[in-house]
DNA sequence: CTATTTACTTACCGTTCGGTAAAAAATTAT
DNA sequence: ATAATTTTTTACCGAACGGTAAGTAAATAG
């Protein structure tokens, strides 16, 4: 793997376990197995290093789920296999899942990340088009606000036991699919 | 108000907007009008502020929920002024749940942190038993795990705009109430 | 009034932090 | 082979960190 390559993903892997004021760039670099200079020379800042450590995190769970659920005909069978790609990848890429969970309430609030802010409501954006298609096909309760939908989803579906979180999963979609 | 009384506050709302390690011991003393070392003097060190932060919210939290619902008789009107006031404390006392939104994840992870991870169980635990009541009232679905209904909730009832806040929790309710 | 305890301040300690300049090593181009 | 460029290391900086020792001021007890 790259320089680079092995900076990122020792910074997400500490990021994700730690947040971002509880790493240090020496922490990361020991992890990379570089010399912490050397993250400098790559990323001109550790706000820097983690904003794009955040936007490809981002990037790997958008793809994972809007990926293979693209060809699907059928809407229930696109947004039920959505939620269990939902849930596989929680349960498979958990530090993915774990950064975003200990850092987005900071990021949807503090004025700096404004860019990271950005790009969480775009895949949260996404994933509400994905809901209002279903009210469309009234396969989705009137009343519900796709951007809420978005929300719950994205804050409930976090990394725990398995048996629970088919059972939160489970609660999700019968508050808001009509039929099961 | 107390000197110590004073520290915890300003330590609480410092912990909720920046979380444990993005708020510095020389910043709670600023913000509470005290020197630092004052501080020390009425707590041992930075962690122990925090645990004690951390356990008179949980108390604050809870003693707002649970005292006002338990004279009510039918289970019904239990459960909704249980989640309305859910809802009216998380849009009043903000600063409390975004203490738990902040650090919940590093509290359930690290084990450092065991103590306060038993009061938010606990915290939880209560909350199940009154989700677990219904089912014997047949108010409830069968199959839910009032557990995962507990943490559900506690993960997605967090503060946010007025009407996300008010979708999030019909889709809730239901997605675990037999009827309306 | 004085002795003792409680509350608070000043001044500092060692460590760690994010970040940088400069040199050394490795790679690539001529 | 050697010059030029890219990558990595060494050695360091000032600031901020959590925490402490020693002393002062205020309240309380005898």
């Amino acid at each position: 793997m790259k320089t680079r390559e092995k900076i990122l993903k020792a910074a997400q892997e500490a990021f994700a376990k730690k947040g971002f004021n509880g790493v240090s760039m020496e922490e990361i670099a020991k992890a990379a197995g570089v010399k912490k200079a050397l993250i400098y020379y790559y990323f001109p800042s550790k706000e820097n290093l983690f904003e794009e450590v955040w936007t490809r995190t981002i990037d790997e769970i958008e793809e994972s789920l809007f990926k293979e659920v693209e060809n699907e005909k059928s809407y229930m069978r696109k947004l039920k296999k959505f939620l269990r790609s939902y849930i596989d990848f929680v349960t498979n890429k958990t530090v993915l899942v774990e950064l975003i969970e200990k850092e987005r309430s900071s990021i949807v609030e503090e004025q700096k990340w404004e860019n990271l802010r950005k790009r969480y409501n775009g895949f949260l954006s996404k994933m509400a088009n994905l809901i209002a298609e279903g009210k469309r096909y009234n396969a989705i309760y009137d009343d519900i606000d796709p951007i809420a939908a978005a929300n719950l989803i994205s804050s409930s579906i976090t990394p725990r036991k398995k048996g629970m979180l088919n059972n939160i999963l489970s609660m999700i979609m019968r508050g808001i699919l009509k039929e099961k």
